[in-house]
DNA sequence: GACCAATTGAACTAGTTCGTACATTTAGCA
DNA sequence: TGCTAAATGTACGAACTAGTTCAATTGGTC
């Protein structure tokens, strides 16, 4: 679903010696944290080799170095572009307008689809949890976009009380993690789940009733 | 919740050179399975050191080569290992001698209590399904305890169809990925849950009350 | 057009990591 | 008791890996 970011058209030739080339820091940049993302998502983080990313790459390890300091910083880039990325789709949602089930309703389709869209995203979130967070941690501006995911919950819950179509006594935190677990481990599990069960949930037909299912059983939480 | 397997007295004295040993291989087997889930549940596959695990063990780099081959085999092992357990705890219970509501209801807790107290687990599968889940399909005897999982969820199933107080329409696979979904889920990703939003999934309290609202969803899933 | 800071290239290195060769000890059995 | 196979210890090496050194090129600015 992403481009490669082709880092602009350099040393047009081969590798040879007197080669001139172009600047483009910004082409560059891109380049590289698109291959590193690819490497990170398929081999974690102590998995992914720099020398192997840097091979990928349209430029030289040493513009890795130069660019994100070592191997963790390049990491934590990556990590940092794909959290301002799913911020980026929960503002675009505006539950707002609709009326409080369909508000819910919409919320939970769209998390299970951006989720099984982004396979990548999924990957990375496990891998940092494998790490303990630990480089989310030391990442500044992950922390705005806490509440902006619970609120938008907590204002559609107290919507729907005032109309009475929800029951009282739910956390809005509760909320976002049912539909939050339903949707990451559908992707996140989808291999361990084939290899015992034998059950591809990745596939189109089985993604679409677990879809369904997964937007009834929320509704069916929050249903007086 | 494991013992270390200490390998039985070996070497009293210190590593000289004409110390003399008693033999032990099934001592010296689990000592190193014990070391090995451990680092390889904090590392990873790639994370994990071997010249680490084999320095934590009561024996020596030689005997894990000596036992399971190589990194990958010892993994392996680990896995199966990990496996062959939860398949345990799935026969403990005795689902067919509750009412419908209370079997599912008994089954989520249980569930939600294994993976909350073995997070072991849940890492593990985190880690193999990074890598694709290419070495459970290499694993045998994994197939085994596939059916026995879901077959135990269709039979409490029908009978609440039977007894009018399920309703009709759902696929036992559903209902198990929805149980495992919110149990994995919970232990899978506490680290970044509690970075992004400052909640601790873990925490007692927390714990638990998330543990009644998954049995609640659950059995409101199946509500007629 | 000359000068400097920002960029880029290629080779190199110090340390790590998996795996092995070789020697030795133990346990059980003829 | 002596012999053999299983089990264990020690030391080593070849390959890999993150990060660096040194030098060269580019773009903009005076």
């Amino acid at each position: 679903m992403e481009e490669m970011a082709p880092a602009a058209p350099r040393r047009a030739g081969s590798g040879k010696k007197a080669a001139s080339w172009t600047q483009d820091p910004e082409g560059v940049r891109r380049n590289i944290l698109a291959i590193a993302r690819a490497e990170f998502v398929e081999n974690g983080l102590s998995g992914a080799r720099v020398d192997e990313i840097a091979a990928k790459t349209s430029t030289s390890k040493r513009m890795i170095y130069y660019y994100f300091g070592d191997k963790e910083g390049l990491y934590r880039a990556v990590l940092e572009e794909m959290y301002a990325r799913i911020r980026n789709f929960e503002r675009s949602l505006d539950l707002a307008a609709l009326p409080p089930r369909e508000a819910i309703a919409t919320l939970a389709g769209f998390t299970f689809d951006y989720h099984a869209d982004n396979p990548d995203f999924v990957r990375l979130v496990m891998v940092e949890n494998i790490h303990h967070a630990r480089h989310l941690e030391n990442s500044a501006e992950i922390g705005e976009l806490n509440l902006s995911a619970i609120d938008m919950i907590r204002e559609v819950y107290e919507r729907g009380l005032r109309e009475g179509v929800f029951r009282a006594g739910l956390d809005p935190i509760d909320i976002h993690l049912t539909i939050s677990a339903l949707s990451f481990y559908n992707v996140s599990n989808r291999a361990s789940i084939l290899q015992v069960f034998g059950h591809d949930m990745g596939a189109p037909g089985a993604r679409e009733r677990r879809r369904a299912s997964i937007i009834d059983t929320v509704l069916r939480m929050l249903a007086p």
